[in-house]
DNA sequence: CGGTTGCGCAACGGTTCCGTAGCGAAATAT
DNA sequence: ATATTTCGCTACGGAACCGTTGCGCAACCG
């Protein structure tokens, strides 16, 4: 009986949480401040999620990227495109400062490492379906080992957006990376 | 006049800090918890440095690994030394661990970005010499962007490092992966 | 229509960390 | 030897979060 609850708050409170995400970062999404920006009360909060880091898991669950698989005809036009998917659903910047705050909360809290792998999952099925079209286009090494590949390939572009202050952006540099990722994946050349 | 800044207590509060770096991570090392564990008063914490975070960079500079140049012949093996080196200073869980939290810290706060980079650059000068050593070998295609070949090869290390669970192990996804690296940098075969 | 329950408001207690102050005692440059 | 400054101790004030409580009001289920 009596009273659901409110699908509006809810709505408002993540709302808030991710604007907040996105303007000062994940550590600046606490309780106290989304209550204030969002209207709602904390108490109510606390009627939604049994804690802080449940809202903001919720939250950061709204910033999962789902990529569609591309298929461009060459395993670096489809790499490209997914990384150009992959920029044009959230500001490097701040896809940038995600990713680390996600990783230094994992760290400790078993709730956001799960989060995190759950947010990456996302990836995982177009860059296998890419890449296993490129083994049958005999593009890439059909003895790969496709988890593997799929790991060293995130590789470059994670180095891109961790070491580089500006973070990934669409240039030169990342389409030599992109070149040099796809030449480790080729066929050997039979020696004799 | 008078008295000099005791040499012995500033030890007892780096290695404390340090202590405090290695077993609970970047975050339990606060100054709170450096004066009891060295049994340093806090008052002298604050003689010695000016804050809180001169105090952790201070610590963090002694973490530097500085890995010398190996010379087994291949860039294959050159590497591998290196990874070798790197897991031989450092268990993979803290270095993962002390990663991430420098990262996270260099968000926001510019000294510790800096402290990053320094600590960063202790690597880049025995990479640079192992792969120009390779190009000279006629291992490495000469045509290659050396700043860009040094960033390629850290990111399939780097994805290792923190997407997996029990970080960097010497093993044989490892060495699949300089395997993986190597062949992305040689030679192309002239086209006919 | 009435009871139940969410909502907003305001305030509180608890924790953790920061950086500072006051003090007596010990160390050290001159 | 003496003046000066560090050192350790204890305590404080302030800030940021957390999660909770009590209250009056309004919404919703039955």
């Amino acid at each position: 009986m009596s009273r659901p609850l409110s699908e509006a708050a809810r709505t408002k409170m993540l709302g808030a949480a991710q604007e907040i995400i996105v303007a000062d970062g994940l550590d600046a999404c606490t309780v106290d401040e989304v209550a204030r920006r969002s209207g709602v009360a904390k108490t109510t909060i606390y009627r939604h999620f049994k804690n802080g880091d449940e809202l903001v898991i919720a939250a950061m669950e709204c910033f999962k990227t789902d990529v569609d698989t591309p298929d461009t005809g060459s395993l670096a036009g489809d790499l490209r495109a997914m990384v150009e998917q992959f920029v044009a659903t959230l500001e490097p910047a701040v896809s940038r400062r995600l990713f680390v705050s996600m990783l230094h909360r994992a760290l400790d809290h078993p709730d956001f490492e799960q989060a995190f792998r759950r947010s990456r999952e996302a990836e995982y099925g177009p860059l296998r379906r890419v890449l296993q079209r490129a083994i049958a286009r005999g593009e890439v090494d059909p003895e790969i080992d496709v988890p593997l590949a799929m790991q060293f390939l995130q590789g470059p572009f994670m180095a891109l957006q961790l070491l580089r202050p500006d973070a990934i952006t669409i240039d030169d540099r990342l389409d030599q990376m992109i070149e040099l990722s796809c030449r480790a994946l080729a066929p050997q050349p039979v020696p004799l």
